[in-house]
RNA sequence: GCGCCAGUAGCUCAGUUGGAUUAGAGCAACGGACUUCUAAUCCGUAGGUCGCAGGUUCGAAUCCUGCCUGGCGUACCA
């Protein structure tokens, strides 16, 4: 509809003096219904071109536009209102129409091919393997798995990829916090020593533990596997590499489970690591130092980000020689787009907010377009219980896992949570009103909505009213019903706006808005008892809806249920 | 100090990228609606200086400037 206004728009336009030649008309839904369906400000934004009131504009348009004839199929009316607005109204033709394609289209409806051709990938989660996966990952897998899903639905060929990196600090010290768990498992006389607990007191462990070794249950967990493999002969193995490898071999496993509950499964995986076995680390750091972005100064190499518009200056390579995780970034994004991904998308959390430009600048420098790197932002999450908030970290193991969160409210509402408000927003997430099953729960509204469709139309046709697909639509012009009708055609829109401003939570928003709109029409249109064909077209109005809802609520990796 | 995000009803948040005499939902509060397809629903009442102060224009919760408050960052940690 945008597009048939648009271009009878341009018609118009293209015989008035003074339009500007790249004028684009907008478009809008208005707020109050009573100023009809569609809305165009063009008036107003014209109004400083042609030096004339706005009102007069839209007047000149309006009568035009009547003149020309529009498709009274399509368009019933066309108003000029309030300080220049042209508003249009559509014809109950269309939305009949309109419904019939969503009926045709069925478990596709919702579908455009706007990005049709081509590849993106979307990196998400990207957790080194040093924990099983907490509340804080959760809102970085929801948020990027829902934006694949987005993508895939606009017609993208997406690739979803976790990057992690075994071999870096983080990993050792996990690997040395197994072997000193292990020692004391298979030596009683261990000896032990204090280090800071979770909330500030000393608690005892292994001599041999690192200060900031990792605190949670697993690790004794893992190294009760090595005693039963290898009995006693690890005791003096300085090696770390075999402790390491246990604990990743046991902590993947439980990772990609957790997020197979959330409905998420990779395309790939792509260790930091194969980056230094190809030499692209290295290679990347010398096309950086021939650009001359690079020098080296007190032992250490530094990217010269002060040239590129930061305050300081950024270490690439320590003086241990060992780099920082910067450099592999630049090179693994690089390696990205070398395969030939037409857009990347990173989803990262706030406390990367200020080195991300680091990871854009070096690319941009290594000549690629770093226009194809889409980054989503997102702000903490806070859990909160009785009221409290609850601090989290992996290594002090005062975490609440993922799993714990799904076990404890399941895993529907947990995705909902994590994704039904704006990135950009510090999420609260309460369990105590996520655990709750009842009305104060938003997702289940929407599953409500859909269940209660199914058994709508499982009773409907238990009493012998039949819905082919052939019903006679026209019999739809109750207020309720065109009320609905509309929201259902704007389910393709809302799957585009989600998707290209990277916000899923404004599809979870129209969801909550078609189960309003079906609700209302199901208050006041009743489909058993009435004559056969109004049924009939009834039945077609909630198998549409329960189409969108059921394709929607699949978007966003949550189930639709058919009983509740 | 500097950078980013946020500040909207008692609470949690939307607000269509500057639009329409009246800023919207949910929860919480109060009052209504089931002899009829799922009441996990619907209808109504009450609740607001859109953090504060200026500015930009036909028009500002939205854009600009300056303050205030909270979060995150500002590492040869990831």
């Amino acid at each position: 509809m945008k597009d048939y206004l648009a271009g009878q728009l341009q018609n118009v336009l293209a015989a008035i003096d003074g339009v500007p030649a790249d004028f684009v008309v907008e478009f809008e839904t208005p707020a109050n219904p009573d100023h009809g369906d569609l809305s165009t400000n063009a008036a107003m934004q014209l109004a400083r071109h042609l030096r004339k009131a706005p009102r007069a504009i839209a007047e000149d348009i309006a009568a035009r536009l009547d003149a020309l004839p529009l498709d009274r199929k399509r368009v019933t009316s066309v108003d000029v209102a309030g300080a220049g607005f042209i508003n249009f109204r559509f014809a109950t033709t269309y939305l009949q129409d309109g419904l019939a394609e969503v009926l045709s289209a069925g478990s596709d409806f919702g579908r455009t091919a706007d990005g049709t051709g081509k590849r993106v990938l979307v990196e998400y989660v990207s957790a080194n393997p040093t924990g099983p996966l907490t509340v804080g990952h959760g809102r970085n897998a929801v948020l990027g798995d829902t934006v694949a899903n987005l993508l895939e639905w606009t017609g993208y060929d997406v690739t979803r990829e976790y990057y992690y990196n075994d071999a870096g600090l983080q990993m050792r010290i996990l690997g040395e916090s197994v072997r000193a768990r292990y020692r004391a498992l298979v030596n009683p006389n261990e000896p032990t020593k204090e280090i800071e607990g979770p909330s500030g007191d000393a608690i005892a462990v292994p001599e041999t533990f690192p200060e900031t070794g990792y605190l949670g249950g697993y690790i004794e967990e893992i190294a009760e596997g090595l005693v039963e493999k290898h009995g006693k002969a690890l005791y003096d193995t300085s090696e770390v590499e075999v402790f390491k490898k246990a604990a990743e071999d046991a902590i993947f496993p439980d990772i990609e489970s957790t997020l197979a509950r959330l409905g998420i499964r990779m395309d790939s995986h792509f260790n930091e690591h194969t980056l230094y076995t190809s030499n692209a680390i290295w290679q990347t750091l010398d096309r950086l130092r021939e650009k001359g972005y690079v020098y080296e100064d007190d032992g250490a190499v530094w990217f010269r980000t002060t040239d590129l518009g930061k305050d300081k200056d950024t270490v690439l390579v320590k003086s241990s020689g060992e780099p920082t995780y910067r450099l592999p970034d630049i090179a693994y994004h690089a390696n990205k787009l070398d395969r030939g991904f037409d857009l990347l998308i990173d989803v990262f959390g706030a406390d990367h907010i200020a080195t991300y430009p680091d990871v854009l600048n070096g690319v941009k420098i290594l000549g690629y377009d770093e226009s194809k790197i889409d980054v989503i932002i997102y702000q903490f999450v806070t859990l909160v219980r009785g009221g409290q908030p609850v601090k989290m970290s992996t290594r002090k193991a005062t975490y609440v896992t993922l799993d714990d969160l799904m076990d404890e409210v399941g895993e529907d509402v947990t995705r909902f949570f994590f994704m039904m408000r704006s990135p950009n927003t510090h999420l609260e997430f309460d369990l105590d009103l996520a655990k709750e099953a009842s009305d104060k729960n938003p997702v289940f509204y929407l599953q409500y909505a859909h269940a209660r469709i199914c058994a709508i139309l499982r009773k409907a046709e238990e009493t012998g009213f039949e819905f082919s697909g052939n019903a006679e639509l026209g019999l739809l012009t109750h207020e309720a019903e065109e009320a609905l009708i509309k929201v259902l055609l704007a389910f393709p829109d809302s799957i585009r706006e989600a998707c290209t401003l990277k916000e899923p939570h404004k599809l979870a928003t129209y969801l909550r808005d078609v189960a309003v709109a079906f609700n209302q029409f199901y208050q006041h249109c009743r489909i058993i008892g009435e004559e056969r064909g109004l049924a009939t077209a009834r039945m077609a109005l909630a198998t549409g809806t329960r189409t969108v809802l059921a394709n929607g609520l699949t978007v966003l990796g949550l189930s639709a249920p058919e009983r509740m």
